[in-house]
DNA sequence: AAGTTTAACTTGTATATACAAATAAGGTTT
DNA sequence: AAACCTTATTTGTATATACAAGTTAAACTT
């Protein structure tokens, strides 16, 4: 009188490994197996948490706990009444870590410094009040840093911060912190938007990086938040032949 | 004779709305906002789920709940039989969100074409064959292919792809569909590198692209791994004034 | 025929319990 | 003093149970 079970589990473990780890753990590799091996299709449906369990005789806390866990990890989708599907194919998306331009430096073991161009503050722009989300009659501090390796020029930066969220960018020596260090304990920063484009530095940007006028730069601009209101923008210039982005991605 | 609580977990759901939602929800809430404020600084050790616990009056698996999926979201860290942690700041990383090119490009409401200026099999040549991690005397294909958005040239693809993995890479029609998309059904990719920069076209590639030669270009170059082996590796070189890299992160 | 109710099935959450496994601290023995 | 054992604490896993809530389809009523 044994129901029969659902053809979708046959040979669930038959690929995983017997090495010692949770059930639930094995439950999940098993059920990732099924979807890379293109057993299981993106959308379809698979079996029920009751099904599973009647397939492999563990509670439905581990079968729910196995589900949730690929649901939260984008493998699965899941809707209370329906049933658990497998998700489509996600896009795929490159991790750039954006490292504090000080401590990448220090991390290829280059000798890091730092000259400070300009450090005002005044009233918002209009434009500046714009990207801010401020009122014109707001505050800001505006700095122009320029950074170096090894006595090179790797990356000029222009930025524009919130002078109500972070009254006291104004005193810092950004020759010897830099304005990512100081910002990130004044206000820290909860969300963040990237821009990246190949550009034309201006002549003067040319000087300052000591670059040939002919050398295109990769431009960074940045708008980075702390609890829904904007903390700073920033331009990141750097010089094409001594700077690349790396980025990493994986599933 | 009630014991005392922990103080760490004094008015624990005081800034936390009374929204309808799951208790693990909430104490999930409760805990980020008592790191993000601060309260509990970076690597301090957090109450046990038994003092939670005691707190709350909760039951141990719905405590148990929320620290571990806060511990997947790398906010906590946990040790058996050593206690919860407040996990150390994250370096901040961006998303870039790397799509099918005629994906973005309809995405925008554009019309795509693609032209494919060249599709061949041969042996590989030392570099080919270095950057796919195979011998010299193993096939590859090769292919140039030119993709417009709205007529004017969006970028420009050159692609190695090992013949072993992705056999009838030769035999598709990339005016049709794009190379990612059949190299995702032939060999799913698991894993990728991506290097971002701004390049000086050649003046052929200002010919194919239809550019200024003063104009730079924004090149990534990426590797894709399906089960630990190469299977192409491709260099994208978009026109400077027509592209640029859209990231977004959070946390 | 159309609308309503009911039943069956699904996932979602919460609890109580039990034992396993890792860690640290204290005490005991050698 | 060093090695060993015990104990208390902590997190990790697994189970059984219960009820809530969303969905679908069949059964029923009008």
């Amino acid at each position: 009188m044994s129901k029969t079970i659902n053809p979708l589990l046959n040979d669930l473990f038959a690929h995983i490994p017997d090495t010692p780890q949770p059930i639930y753990a094995r439950l999940k590799q098993a059920i990732a197996h099924k979807i890379a091996s293109g057993e299981w299709q993106a959308n379809q449906r698979v079996p029920s948490e009751a099904e599973m369990v009647a397939a492999i005789g563990v509670s439905r806390m581990t079968v729910n706990r196995a589900l949730r866990e690929l649901t939260a990890e984008g493998i699965l989708t899941r809707q209370q009444g329906l049933g658990t599907f497998v998700a489509p194919q996600k896009a795929h998306s490159a991790l750039f870590e954006v490292h504090n331009i000080s401590e990448e430096v220090a991390s290829r073991g280059g000798t890091y410094r730092a000259e400070q161009l300009l450090l005002e503050r005044r009233k918002a722009t209009m434009e500046e009040a714009v990207n801010l989300g401020i009122r014109t009659t707001q505050e800001i501090f505006c700095s122009v840093i320029l950074h170096f390796e090894n006595d090179l020029p790797i990356q000029l930066e222009e930025r524009v911060v919130n002078a109500h969220l972070a009254p006291e960018y104004g005193s810092q020596d950004y020759t010897k912190q830099t304005p990512y260090v100081y910002l990130m304990k004044a206000a820290p920063m909860t969300e963040g938007e990237h821009l990246v484009e190949a550009v034309v530095p201006t002549q003067e940007e040319c000087e300052l990086l000591k670059i040939e006028a002919t050398e295109p730069c990769l431009q960074i601009k940045r708008r980075t938040w702390s609890s829904d209101q904007i903390v700073t923008t920033a331009r990141l210039l750097h010089p094409g032949s001594r700077f690349q982005l790396f980025g990493h991605f994986s599933n």
